[in-house]
DNA sequence: TGGTATAGTATGAAAAAAGGTACTGTAACG
DNA sequence: CGTTACAGTACCTTTTTTCATACTATACCA
């Protein structure tokens, strides 16, 4: 963690949230529907089973992703949104909304440059 | 870029604002005043010189930050948010409230534990 | 004359993040 | 009997990011 006490806030949110696929697990999680490893990875298609193993390890760890465990053969593990993780969920639309916007911008110098 | 339609824009945002230190670099110049490099490199006393730079002319790529030069010497430059830059207040806002409240939480936790 | 401030660049090393592939055990399906 | 699905783990490699240090040129100040 940073000492400076303006940065600190920018640390901890990012450290939760950043990490090249944690804010689409998270965005997935928000609809409210709890989903299964398997599930996440069909929406996540260029994920490596590793990289979505510890990042939703990273996630139950800060609390913000929950994880249920069904004792089935094979086996059933279910991930859902915690009440915490919700508190994320304006972050994440402004940033949505922001990106949205941002690759229209983009789209649109490209197109301009092209002609 | 990736092709997933929904991952698209949290890509595209994250890539503008992520960096280590960028949200902060962008959090001082939103404050409205122009900056020289070395006022920055003060606000954040653990940058290296290297790092402040790469980041700086990143956000110039993105058009984020505005890079103006003062042919003086020894040399003044200046950085200052963009109108574009602008733009990414709220999410930078809303970032930092929740990353507030998140430190917060975990000094609870903390304090909870160790009595 | 030597030190300081300015805004960087260059180079190489270290650390962190991500990726690739193979492997596990069990059950149901064909 | 071979294959697939499930939810991972183990091990190693590659890529990306960050860090550390030295160096540039010029002017001002004591």
């Amino acid at each position: 963690m940073q000492k400076n006490p303006v940065q600190c806030q920018f640390v901890a949110a990012l450290d939760s949230i950043v990490g090249k696929w944690k804010p689409i697990i998270l965005y997935h999680l928000l609809q409210g529907k709890p989903l299964r490893f398997n599930e996440i990875r069909r929406l996540l298609p260029d994920i490596t089973q590793r990289m979505l193993t510890l990042h939703l390890r990273e996630l139950e760890e800060e609390e913000l992703v929950k994880r249920v465990i069904y004792p089935q053969i094979p086996p059933k593990v279910e991930y859902s949104i915690t009440e915490y993780g919700m508190s994320l969920s304006p972050v994440l639309e402004t940033l949505h909304q922001w990106g949205l916007a941002h690759v229209e911008r983009k789209q649109l110098k490209k197109a301009k440059s092209e002609k």
